[in-house]
DNA sequence: ATACACCTTCCTGTAAGGGGAAGGTAAAGG
DNA sequence: CCTTTACCTTCCCCTTACAGGAAGGTGTAT
């Protein structure tokens, strides 16, 4: 199928089909005379293990790696763990920054008239040395 | 002074500095003979509140508009406050997605026994149709 | 035959700088 | 006075993961 269908099957958009082809992701063949992307159902699938695993905020290296495990037949389950487990450690990380941050802001922000003076302890607090 | 030591000052690289520089977020004179950028003190207060707005997750834009309003003598705290409000809202819309996230990856993980063997969850989850 | 949908490659842009090359300038040391 | 060293300049490419759009080829329905 070409690549339009293929982009439907996957719930991706054609762009980001065809960048997947271009950095040799998903590498479907390609009609010579026409030029056009001709996708297997198999392709399709890998496509759709790729979407979701970008939802799962996995980097396109790491669906790389996933998806060679993941066509491993001798692959063990502890290596998608390991993967897995990093993942959720770089995302605590992240939700750490994020937690203080929403704090301090929301801390300024509740000290702050919000009126139409001029006096603003958020520009206070950035303007600090 | 130079670049080096207004970098040095305000916590950010100098290519940081410089960057900003370009872009007219804090555009000091230029030596004329040397080419060399002369920063004075109250610019260095400036990269110094950018630099702790950026740390705050403020974008340039956003940091140009906090900038903009740290300047206006006129400006009321209500305006700050909202560009305030609406960063926090941003950061819940964030952490509700990452911790989302978190949730079915670690019941993925958790369901994978990690093992020499090839069966894994996790792969299957994401091979589903 | 033509209209229209779909496909191709190629180029540009995104956010916010980092890395590094090639070359000019300033200040310290001998 | 000359050289080394440190610092500065501009310029260009790299990063992530595509989106947008131009110019042009292909396939199909009417």
């Amino acid at each position: 199928m070409n690549i339009g269908k293929a982009a439907k099957l996957s719930n991706l958009t054609v762009k980001a089909v065809r960048y997947y082809a271009n950095i040799g992701l998903v590498k479907p063949q390609q009609n010579i005379f026409s030029g056009y992307r001709e996708y297997t159902s198999e392709e399709v699938a890998k496509l759709k293990f790729i979407g979701k695993a970008r939802k799962f905020d996995f980097s396109i290296n790491e669906c790389k790696e996933l998806l060679s495990l993941y066509e491993d037949k001798n692959r063990t389950s502890k290596e998608v763990k390991k993967i897995t487990l990093e993942k959720i450690t770089q995302i605590d990380s992240k939700l750490k920054d994020l937690r203080d941050l929403r704090n301090e802001l929301s801390f300024l922000a509740s000290n702050c008239n919000g009126d139409d003076r001029p006096n603003c302890p958020i520009l206070e607090e950035l303007s600090k040395n």
